[in-house]
DNA sequence: CTGAAAGCGCTTACAG
DNA sequence: CTGAAAGCGCTTACAG
């Protein structure tokens, strides 16, 4: 390992003033200077992160807590967030809570291995969250927020969103409709849910309880739930998924069962992932801006972690419905359904 | 933040001995260790990373290089490594090779912030690759490989997997075949394309060059290089696709354009991804082991970086061949395609 | 069995 | 403008 130390002797300066002109302190005679960046790119110093860290107590590193990674939306807004940290010149550590690595973050913190962290699929339930917060460490809500907690949060405008889709199938005329949510746990679910209802009461129509379902963000969910909403008496006429991968799953059990999308009924998802508009599916859905969420997010966290006690923010993100194939009045996309 | 320190005056002992009572060092009274651990529990207390690195020069930190996580198998990968890791007590930091940050690997090795690297999308082009072999700095290809280099090296047997899909079209009596590949400097693309045309020959057919075409691992190009087969004088009847989204995107095209699969032709995938086995697809495909290439590239590399001087090992994991309905004797699982 | 001390590689007051 | 020195929080020989 090449240290400063080295760094020194080949330049003929004593350890401190490589260190000085790494920090680009102006007190160095520039051809001080010189030669010290010369002796660094001849040996190919590069400063060590540890001793970095314990002396300045910033390890320019920062957590993300994902979970779910099959649910095609969260590599989007892990994608999304370490592009933006890079480019900040941040390293990312990486948990998934899947793998029930809960306190994972909470240790981070403690052992002094990140600044701040980002978490992407808190509920109210989360401890890891609660403890942070107590303890005023660096964190940023991205993606699901928690009403109550106070921290700074970035979510899509999922209010907004559910109301757009209420508008969309009020004013065409749309009058049986249903909802199929993911857990009732999540701000992403609940806020979607509460828009659209909202709106269709506030438009005069309604949103009947044995219409509306949570479940999990999952595709067999959206089967599922299709299945059951399909086999009642008076089945619905324009489903509202919450997310991406309950409408495909819905989708797939129309398909299956001779159920005409969007003829019989509509369905519209949430996310616009990039297989929504793939041929097979070609929903139509209420787009996010992952890169936004994360862009916000990064923002909040390193301006946090440079003041912890900077007044915390809330931002909300507009979304935009996308008219694809699953609704509307034009013909079904997949022509056909005589199975 | 607690350090050993506090602890050690909490507890009445010296900060040496709170070392060495979390180290487990037997020399230590088992009285005095109570009283050592009572201390640390009260206090919250958790070693400091950055000091313990400096100290050991083992950050318990291992990189992990992706790219492309909207080609959902690396999620999949990913999700794997990060859980292997996360089990062995290993930090994660993960890199996306896309933003171009090809040379973070290298810095986080030379910066003392990562004990080893791994790589999911090398290929004999990647430049950090090269500088951290020749370094010795502890890595291991996982998914991607490449031959001469000398490493640790994890991958499915994709020649063999390759074959497999010859022989499955050939004994069908397939004969106007065809092959849809990514980049045909990845491994993958090449060991495959490689195994089905030798397995083809063998067998005592054929694989036309204007029947074979390489582009990039994504579901426009499936859909372009299915337009182009399709479009020839004479059309192939089986064609495998090196991955799930080539595939999906050749499926997609058919169905646009009356095109029955599996009546008219065979489609096969490579990964079974989850979204391949859902009705939408319901792809043909080879099943890789995403699990098992992380637990024999974890496996390696921790090895490695406990001993750098073991000699390196190749690892190659069997794949299975998935028949769904893209292939085979039965009905078009899309039932009629009057488009 | 335990303590005092050195040292990992930095940053930054303190002198000069 | 530059050097000598302290100290960040650990681990681990060295004494006793």
């Amino acid at each position: 390992m090449v240290t400063s130390r080295d760094v020194a002797k080949a330049a003929g300066v004593s350890q401190a003033t490589v260190s000085r002109t790494l920090a680009g302190s102006k007190s160095v005679k520039s051809s001080t200077q010189l030669r010290v960046f010369d002796a660094m790119a001849r040996l190919g110093y590069t400063p060590n992160a540890s001793a970095r860290a314990m002396r300045t107590g910033l390890t320019h590193t920062v957590g993300v807590v994902v979970e779910d990674l099959r649910n095609p939306f969260y590599p989007e807004i892990l994608d999304a967030l370490t592009a933006n940290l890079d480019e900040a010149g941040e390293k990312v550590i990486v948990w998934n809570a899947d793998h029930g690595h809960d306190r994972a973050a909470i240790d981070a913190f403690k052992q002094g291995a990140v600044d701040g962290v980002v978490f992407t699929t808190v509920t109210d339930a989360s401890a890891p969250l609660h403890v942070a917060i107590s303890k005023n460490y660096p964190v940023v809500l991205a993606n699901r927020i928690v009403e109550r907690v106070v921290c700074d949060q970035v979510a899509s405008d999922n209010e907004g969103g559910g109301a757009e889709v209420a508008r969309y199938f009020m004013t065409a005329g749309r009058t049986k409709l249903a909802f199929i949510g993911g857990p009732p746990i999540t701000s992403t679910s609940r806020d979607r849910a509460y828009g659209y209802r909202n709106e269709i009461e506030r438009l005069g129509g309604r949103l009947a309880d044995e219409r509306s379902r949570f479940g999990t963000y999952s595709h067999e969910f959206g089967y599922a739930a299709m299945h059951d909403l399909m086999a009642t008496a008076d089945p619905p006429d324009a489903i509202f998924c919450s997310n991406d991968l309950l409408a495909f799953g819905a989708v797939d059990y129309a398909r299956q069962n001779a159920i005409d999308v969007p003829a019989d009924v509509w369905i519209v998802g949430y996310d616009d992932v990039a297989m929504s508009s793939w041929p097979a599916y070609n929903i139509t859905t209420v787009r996010q801006d992952p890169d936004a969420i994360a862009r916000e997010s990064v923002r909040l966290l390193l301006a946090r972690i440079a003041d912890p006690s900077r007044s915390p923010q809330s931002v909300k993100l507009a979304s935009q419905l996308i008219v694809r194939g699953t609704s509307g009045p034009q013909e079904s996309p997949w022509g056909l359904q005589a199975m």
